[in-house]
Parts: structure tokens; sequence; C-alpha cells
DNA sequence: TAAATTTGTAACATATTTTATTACAGTATG
DNA sequence: CATACTGTAATAAAATATGTTACAAATTTA
């Protein structure tokens, strides 16, 4: 399974994206979603503490973007909600005894490093701005 | 989280590797893996499907290469075990009535879309034998 | 200042996925 | 015929993701 956080991420900042003036709710923002307005606050906690939009508490608040939608990547909203891809690692630790579970993991982690680099090119070249635009 | 199954697959296959000549019993490879037989079993059940492997029943049975390493390539057993990659959706659908939410998940599979060319492409690179030289 | 609305957060509940275990029929070997 | 495997189903346990309830604190507006 993958969670969803990305996806609700770039959701979000979708939507703040069209409306630049106003303080959206996490009501509101959820409904868009078909979210639980409780995680959308959760995941706006995390965008908060990236400096990336900024809530005002109390009656008529909200949440808004804090930074030009042109200068954040995917890059970053990737790094904010994921860390990094891979193809995923056995539960267990191996054998260390056996040539190849001594060193597979490493290998591995060797692999998908490169694909985190191969992945972040391609991420750094697309900004919230573009994404949103093209709705 | 991550299913471990490609992690899981490319480990049995370094194995089937390293001993070309035999074949190797799903004890064996878990006890290399550190993981329960049956579990073993499973994947190697799918990559009997793929024609990857073969098995031999019975006493002194298991399981052994039935491809030559250094054609089968990672972007097979990625497919093979994965299908996709990707950063995920939200669960539920989206807004249907929000322009955003009407469109997110198409413009999100573009997006993985991309991200999987990307990937196959450096996973074509490399073939199992590649990665199993390493060790 | 009081009522209403909203964030922030904790605590708990449910659902889903992944991994593990048990069991046993079927098959080949010696 | 005993042994040691595969193949597979059924079930259990563990891990993760999502959902819900509750309520304190903040802010607006009447």
């Amino acid at each position: 399974m993958i969670s969803g956080k990305f996806a609700i991420t770039i959701h979000i900042l979708t939507l703040l994206h069209k409306f630049p003036n106003d303080y959206l709710s996490s009501e509101f923002i959820a409904g868009s979603i078909n979210l639980n307005p409780v995680l959308v606050r959760k995941e706006i906690a995390n965008l908060k503490a990236h400096h990336i939009v900024e809530s005002k508490e109390g009656k008529n608040g909200g949440t808004k973007l804090a930074v030009n939608a042109a200068d954040l990547t995917l890059k970053q909203i990737f790094e904010m909600t994921f860390e990094t891809i891979g193809l995923g690692f056995a539960k267990n630790q191996p054998n260390p005894d056996c040539p190849v579970g001594k060193n597979i993991n490493q290998h591995l982690e060797a692999l998908y490093s490169e694909m985190n680099q191969n992945v972040s090119r391609q991420l750094e070249g697309i900004s919230l701005e573009d994404f949103s635009n093209q709705f």
C-alpha cells in the first residue's frame, strides 16, 4: 500500500493556488478531496512546518499559500511527503552469514538512490504553478 | 508502506544465479532472506508464471533459473512484482463537482506515467547478471 | 462580551495491506 | 515405503493508513 500523502498535499496546494486571496477552511478542502477534515489539517500542519502555507485560527480562519507557486517544485512536495521512492526492502534483516543476504540491502539502496535522483530531476522541472495551470 | 515483493524476488533470483547448477529449496532461500518459506514459494510461483524459473517437486526438488541472467532486466522483475511506481492517490473518489477534484487523478496519473517511463529506462539497463555480479 | 466558527491536537477506532503460520495433499527420490 | 520437497488454501498476526470524536484555544462578528 502506498500512502496518499503526496496526492492529498498536492491537491491541497492546487486548491490554495486557485484561490490565492482566500483563507480556505479544512472543511472546504476536505470536501474537494473527500477526506476527513482532521486529516487535511494534519497535512497542512506538515506544510506549515515547511513554511509553505500559513493558517489563521478562529472564525473565518483557514489556510493560504505562503510561497510563490512558480518557485515551489513537485520535488519539494515529494520530499515533504515521501522522503524517497524505491521498490522496498524485505521486512526482516537478511541472513548476515550469507554473502547475498549480507549485502543485498546495500545494493538495493544504491539502486533506489539512483531512482530517486532520476525522479527528482523530473519533479524538479515541474512547479506547483505548472501543475495547477493544467486544470 | 511498500511491499517487499521486488526485494524478495531479486534476492531469490540472485541466489539462483549464484548456484546455477542446483535446485534450491524454498527453505534454503528463506534462510537467506529470513522469511517464511511459504512466502518464498509464493514469489516463486509468480516467477514460474512468467517462465523465469522452473521448479522440481519431490525430494531434492527446488527451483532454478530458466533464463539467461544476462537477458533478464530489472525492469522485467519490476514489472512482475509491482506493475508501476507512483506517489499514490487519495483513497476516496474526489469531489466531481469541484474542478480540481474532478481532474486531479487524471493529472497525477500522467505524472506517474512519466515517472514510470523514467524509472523503466533506468532498470532496463541493468540485468540480473549485472546486479548479481556486484556481490 | 457572548456566540459562532475555525484551527490544532490528542486519543481512539476501523479498515486495509503485508507478513507469518499451520496444515496437508501431491510428487519425486532413494 | 520413508523422506523431503512443492503447491496451495485457510487463517492469524502485525503493521500501516484512514477515519472519528472530542475539546481547548483563537479569532471574528454581532
